[in-house]
This record gives C-alpha cells, structure tokens and sequence, in this order.
RNA sequence: GCGGGCGUGGCGGAACCGGUAGACGCGUGGGACUUAGGAUCCCAUGGGUAUCCCGUGAGAGUUCGAAUCUCUCCGCCCGCACCA
C-alpha cells in the first residue's frame, strides 16, 4: 500500500498521462450527443487568480460529468490575448506587447496546466495570432459590405487615461469600464457596427433564453431599452424651421411649456454663433461627463420661440444640459407638470407649469407622472390619459403632425480604439475610391512589430510609415491605412465559434463543424460581462445567421454567472493586500483539494469566502478518502458483508447526480463526504472487505472523479481499473437498492414536535394515524384533550390537532 | 430614486414542492492511540431557569403546519440612474 497521499506526485503524473494519451480530444460524432461546455477565456494578464480558478473548476466539473454521461464534449480553452495592459508594460518596462503578452500565455497555460483541466489543448486560439485576428478583420469587412460597419463623426466617449474611445457599454455610469476614470464627451470620426440594426431581435430573443439568469436578461433588456411614443414636429417661429421631438407621453402634449434641446443640437449651435454666452455654455456642457451632467439642471434660452402644433401656442426654446443627443432626436417637450426634469428645470428658471392630466389630487410639489383624467387638453378633456395617449396619437397622425415610433437606448457599437495592441481594421482610405475594404485574400492586415512606444500622443501605428502608406486595392493607386484598431469586444464576440475548427485556415469556421458543435450548451463566466461582452456575442451571432454561416440565432443556451472570490469581507486584489495566490495553493496541497474547496465552499453562483482553514479541510478529506481505499482494498474479501454500505453508495449516487444536474456541487461533495464517513464507520464496526464494499469504494471514486479527477484517477487504478475513470460511464443507482427499509415519520400535536417514529415506507395514512396515537408521547402530549383532526403526509409526519 | 437579490449556530453553508431547522465542513470541547503530537480515529457541539420552553433580521397574516407563501418595517449587497 501506497503510505500517504502525495498530491504533487499523483498529479504531475496523471496530467502527463492524460496528455499523452489525448484523452481530452474530441472530434464530431454524429452518433453521439454532443455538449459544448465553455468558460469564458482569460485576459492573459500573466498570473492566473483564484477567480479564474473558480471558474474552470466549475466548467471542468460540468465538463467531466458530461463526458461520463455519454456526451462528446467540446471544452476548449483559449486567451483573449489583445487589449491595453500589454501596451503599459512596453510604455513602462519596453517590452514589447507581443512579447509580454505571449510569455504571460506561456505562464499562464501551465498554471492552468496543473489544474488538471479536461480541456482539448489542440483547439487552444490566441486572439493576437494572426491566424485568429485575420478572421476577426474578416467579421469586420463582412459587416461593412452588410452595411453594418460605418465610420461617423460623433460626441463619443473619451478615456483620458486610456487615451482612447470607449463603447457606451464601456462607459456605463461615465466612467471607463477598464481603469474608472471618468470619460468625457469628444467630437471625433469612428468606426461603428449597427447593433441598433437587431435591437429587436436582441430584444425579443431574450426571452429564449431560459438558460440564463433572469439578473442578466433584466440588465440586457433595460440595456436595450425599447420604448414606445410619438414623433412629432414643431415650428420655430418666424422662420417655419422644422423641430421634431420624441416622447413617450404624447397624453401630455398640452402641457407644453417649452422646448429642450440637447447642447449638441444643430439649432442651438446655430444661435450660439451669435452668442458667445450661448456659445461658452454649449462648449462646457458638451465635454461634461454623464457624471457632471447629473449634478444639476442647467440650460439657457435660444432667444426663440416654437409653434405648438396642435394649439398654436409660442413655447420658448431652451438648451438644456440633461437632454441627450443621439436619442430620439436629441430635443424633447418640455411638460413640467408631468415630467420630473422638466419639473426642476421649470423651477429653476421660471417657467410655466401646466398640469394637463389630474390624479387624485392637484399638483404639488413635484411632477405627477401616473395616470389620471384629462384637464386643459381641448376636446380631450375628461378622458383617462391612457385612452389619450392613443387618441393624440392617432389625431397627430391623421394630420400629418407626427408619427408612432420605437425608440431604443441601446446606441450603435462603437469599435474603433486608438491603439496599438488590437487588431488592424482593414480598411485603406483612398484619394480617387475613397474607404475601401481589404479584400478577404489579401488579409490579414498584420499589425507592424517595428513602431516606437512612447505613451506619447498618437497611437503607434500613426507613426510607422511603412504600415501606413499602402496601395488602394481597387485602383493600385496610393493610399492610406486606418491606423485605429478595433476593441477587443470584438475578438471575443466570436471566438466560440473558432474553436470548432481552430486552425482552418481557409474560412473563420467550418460550418458542419458549427453545425454540430453550437450553440455552447453551457457558458460559465463572471457577471460583469452581463451587457459587455454577452450581449456583442449575441449581435455577432445574430450577423453571422444572416450570412449563413450557423443557424442558430443565440449562441450561449445556458448561462451560470459565478460569484467572486472574496477574502476577509473583499473582493481579492492586489491593491487590498487579500490576494491568495492559486500557485501557492497547489504546490500546498495540489490542485483537487484547491478545487475541492472551492466547490465545496459555496454555491457557484454566490460570493465565496476564502478559508485557509476550510482548504486544510479539504485536503484533511482527500487525505482520509486515500486511507480508505488503499487501507481496503488488499485486504482479504469476505464472501458477504457491507450491504447497507453499498445501499447508502447507490443513494449517494442518487444525490451527487441529482445535486450537479443543478450544479449543486456543494452539496454534492457533502454527500460524497457522508459516504466516506459511513465507510469508516463500517470499518470502525469491524466491518471487513466484501464485493458489496469494493462496488462502493469503486461507487465513491466515480463520484469523485468530476471534481478531484487526479486523486479519482489514481484511486480508480488502485482498484485495478486499466481504463481511465474518466472514460467509465457515471454510475446508474439501483432504485432497489436506495429504497430505504424504514422511514422516520415526524409527530407532531398542535404543529409541535413530539415523537418520532420508525415507520416501514408507503404506509397508509390511516395506519400511520393509529400507530401515531398509539405513541406513549404523544399520549402523554395529549394530556387526555380532545383530537379534533389528524394531517397525514405519507413517509413524512402525523400532525394531531386537537380540540 | 427605480429594479432585483439576500438576512438561518461562533464561521462557510444545508433544508429542491409549505411537512422532523441546522446536512456537510470549519472552529470548539472531550476521549482513544502515543515518548510526543498541531498526525489519525471516535464522541459531543443552536440557546435556555431542561420530562419542558425558545429559536431562521423585526412585526403581523394565511395554514393543521411557515426558513419557505403574503403584507409592513429594518439591515446588507448588486444592477440602473436624467434615454424624454
């Protein structure tokens, strides 16, 4: 017998093994079921984290069942290998991006390496491969031939301390998604992909996602934001100017007391020609961050009026700070008794406040935004505002004044960065032909590896000569590159689909393959991702149908948003100083007890609280299982003994399939570990080695095998198995075996606990009473007081009511 | 402010459909083995004025029966926050 468990050894071992003999590969099958199991790939920052650690034992755990169930399983694993920390370190150290990105893949492949995950290491993609990245500048070109890449001049967002745009998604709450600096508005030329062009679908698809997290579809839909109203257009007085506005209340049209326009605004740039306070307003209201803005109200007068089209009315027109531009029409009606806003705004600067829709009471001190009956609307007066809502509609209709529209938050993506690590858009800029694509032959577009870093200025890629000046491919001529690159959203929004045909070097995907393979049948990541990187995914998806290239219209069917890995009440980071290095952790103990803790710990999709404590458990656990095994299993078998073992092993069974179906790993593990405990109390009661107890030694190791696959491994040769456990079938329980020879039935008097009972399954309710009754405590419970009623719930309990 | 989630022993957490609250682990106490042990094995471990009573953030309600359902309140966490 093997004396101790030494995880060091036995992993290092088995990981050599299962390399060695590919048993991780897979390939298509149509005979078999397949299962697509995926956990989102790493930043390769260099050093893997417990939150990475988290997540790939979950996904291996999934992975590994799965297999053991029957199914082919695809899990691949890759490295989003572009982005801006690659950048700082040649900017600070000079090293440069490709290299430092490359040897922190290196690193990081062999820390994930002695997890022992059951990845197919063959499909392994780099985003920043010029294998890979061609294909995203592919996706690129198609979606501009699709018309759904464009370049505009637009306020967009701007990272001062990334020194580059940002995505609306990217900037949520006015602050950069990747460093939370505080973006400010520019006016600048960018590259674009029409994701309004599926709001819709993006929208409405949701609701196939049953898989998914309900959090995460609520993010996503208010993400998109559909809204329904009216657009309708006002007159400036005297010159008959056009001014359309979008609201959603068209019930409140009377009430107009003003106009609102965004400081972007054509008109109010035009008046502020004239007016240089105008003018200083507009500038520094512009450049506000989303933060600054919702500080307060501010705006000023135009100087004009507008014609209200339906009363005739003269209603001022005003700037104001907190009407966006690029929704609806960047100009809104002012409604302060109805509108919040519009009611502070009012306030602020004096003007008429109109209430036009009555709910219980007059209006107070704030707008009142509920339903209620018209008032000081003309002939729509007395009628209750939702019946309004559509009779105003449709008389704007009918008269031509407005127009029943949808209006979505969701804004165009936009995805160019001024950049040097990100992939080359390919797109060449010609004096005679103008923008023109590269042609898909004469891709990839390769980023040039001679260019100076001096976290200066422009982008690098500005300054190298070579990479910029080029030929037109439609004309020969002259020409110049597009020097940005593209948000690396972008590589990410496809790289699920790579991986079923990573090294094709003829197409982006070979689509029998993702035919077979898509959609992931199980996604596992973090929920920070919930409208960044899931909802492109989507889109991307969504574009690729279009083409033909898959027929699947979502790509992710189930979706487990894990929690973090907190320590002493906070999220790990280096700057907390809580940082548990997951190195230290396995040269420790070794990767199963690493990931036996944190299966064990918590429930996968909540916050987990690091234990070095409960770590010691676990290895304390691994160490016992050993002993059991080795300590039995060259013992002398006796012919008969340990029945009631195997029976707990086929309930255990029972559970730990039923607890992973629904990703209960905790207590699947805790199921495991009362087995172990009633083998030791087999052992304890003198009990000897049997064939029932080598089925349940062999039981408990097939259990394991999903979550400490290398201990399962060795235990499983151990009992003299040739054939990787991780090939053997998950085990079936036998439903005569788990059927329990008695229950205990619970006895309650008036709902209070008062005696359990021993009961043979199945029993009668009305036998169940008699025997109930029949119990000295619940006699001496009655006290001799009346039954008024008995509740019976078959094999659970008695409840006696009394009088 | 709006939307969502969560509050269970000293700690992490179980209890899946309204039916025996506290599985499993950590910690703690005790015992065994031992030259010794922080190794290992076993036992105990919600609280209390203990044949009984109280206990799932607080209070009410529904029910024979509530951690679980409903309402009010308190606390914590997350998401969104001028989208007209």
């Amino acid at each position: 017998m093997e004396e101790r468990y030494r995880p060091g050894e036995l992993e290092a071992k088995w990981q050599r093994r299962w390399e060695e003999q590919g048993l991780y590969r897979c390939a298509v099958d149509a005979a078999r079921p397949k299962f697509y199991c995926l956990e989102m790939f790493p930043y390769p920052s260099g050093k893997l984290h417990m939150g990475h650690v988290r997540n790939y034992s979950i996904g291996d755990a999934v992975a590994r069942y799965h297999r053991m169930r029957g199914f082919n399983v695809l899990h691949p694993m890759g490295w989003d290998a572009f982005g801006m920390p690659a950048e700082n370190a040649a900017i600070a150290r000079g090293v440069h991006p490709a290299r430092w990105t490359w040897d922190n893949i290196a690193r990081m492949r062999s820390q994930l390496k002695e997890l022992g995950l059951s990845y197919d290491w063959e499909r392994e993609v780099a985003t920043c491969h010029p294998g890979y990245y061609r294909w995203t500048q592919w996706l690129f070109v198609l979606l501009y031939r699709r018309g759904l890449a464009y370049r505009k001049r637009a306020a967009v967002n701007w990272c001062p301390r990334c020194a580059t745009v940002l995505a609306n998604e990217q900037a949520e709450g006015g602050v950069c998604w990747r460093c939370g600096t505080e973006v400010v508005q520019k006016e600048l030329e960018q590259w674009f992909f029409r994701i309004t062009a599926h709001a819709e679908a993006l929208r409405e698809d949701l609701a196939q996602l049953s898989g998914w997290p309900e959090r995460v579809r609520t993010m996503q839909e208010n993400w998109i934001g559909r809204s329904e109203g009216v657009e309708l257009t006002f007159r400036v007085a005297g010159t008959g100017e056009e001014l359309a506005v979008f609201t959603t209340r068209p019930d409140t049209l009377y009430g107009v007391t003003f106009l609102a326009l965004a400081p972007e605004h054509p008109l109010a740039a035009r008046c502020a020609a004239a007016d240089p306070s105008l003018a200083a307003f507009l500038a520094q209201a512009g450049g506000e961050g989303a933060r600054e803005r919702s500080l307060d109200k501010r705006g000023m007068p135009l100087g004009m009026r507008a014609v209200h089209p339906v009363t005739g009315e003269e209603v001022p027109l005003w700037v104001a700070n907190y009407v966006l531009t690029g929704y609806g029409t960047g100009a809104v009606m002012g409604v302060p008794a109805h509108d919040q806003r519009d009611f502070e705004f009012a306030r602020r600067y004096g003007l008429a406040i109109r209430e036009v829709i009555r709910g219980e009471a007059p209006l107070g001190d704030a707008a009142y935004t509920g339903p209620g009956r018209m008032i000081n609307s003309g002939s729509f007066d007395g009628m209750p505002s939702e019946e309004a809502w559509e009779a105003i509609a449709d008389f704007l209709e009918r008269r031509g004044l407005g127009r029943r529209q949808v209006q979505y938050r969701l804004r165009d993506w936009l995805v160019s960065r001024q950049r040097y690590w990100g992939v080359p858009i390919p797109i060449v800029y010609c004096p005679r032909c103008g923008t023109v694509p590269v042609p898909e032959e004469a891709l990839p577009v390769l980023l040039p590896e001679e260019v100076r870093f001096t976290g200066e200025g422009p982008s690098p890629l500005v300054e190298a000569a070579g990479f910029v000046q080029t030929t037109c491919p439609s004309c020969g001529g002259p020409a110049r590159r597009e020097t940005d690159t593209m948000d690396t959203f972008i590589c990410s929004s496809w790289y699920y689909f790579r991986y079923v045909s990573p090294r094709d070097a003829a197409r982006p995907f070979d689509r029998d393959e993702a035919a077979y393979w898509l959609p992931v049948d199980q996604y596992i990541g973090g929920i920070e991702h919930a409208v960044l990187h899931l909802l492109y995914s989507r889109f991307i998806t969504k574009v690729l149908r279009d083409e033909g290239w898959t027929d699947v219209a979502e790509p992710f069917r189930n979706l487990l948003t894990q929690g973090m890995v907190i320590k002493d009440g906070a999220k790990m980071s280096k700057s907390k100083g809580n940082v548990v290095s997951p190195e230290e952790i396995v040269a420790r103990h070794g990767a199963d007890t690493a990931r036996l803790f944190i299966l064990f710990a918590a429930p996968p999709e909540k916050d987990l609280e690091w234990s070095d404590r409960a770590v010691e458990g676990a290895a304390r656990f691994l160490q016992r299982v050993w002993r059991l095994v080795q300590g039995m299993k060259d013992q002398p078998s006796a012919a008969t003994g340990g029945e009631e073992l195997l029976r707990a092993a086929h309930r255990t069974v029972r559970r730990v399939s039923e607890d992973v179906e629904r990703f209960s790993f905790n207590t699947a593990v805790a199921a495991i570990m009362e087995l172990v405990n009633a083998a030791y109390a087999y052992r304890e009661a003198g009990g000897d080695r049997a064939p029932a107890v080598d089925r349940s030694l062999e039981l408990l190791t097939l259990l394991l095998a999903p979550f400490v696959p290398h201990l399962a491994e060795e235990l499983w040769e151990a009992l003299g198995h040739e054939e990787s456990v991780h090939l053997a079938a998950w085990p079936a329980y036998d439903p005569d075996l788990v059927r329990e020879a008695t229950v205990e039935v619970a006895v309650q008097v008036d709902g209070k606990l008062r005696d359990r009972l021993q009961l043979p399954p199945g029993l009668h309710t009305q036998e169940m009473e008699r025997r109930a009754l029949a119990s000295e405590k619940v006699r001496h419970a009655l006290g001799g007081k009346p039954v008024r009623r008995v509740v019976a719930v078959p094999d659970r309990l008695v409840n006696i009511v009394t009088g």
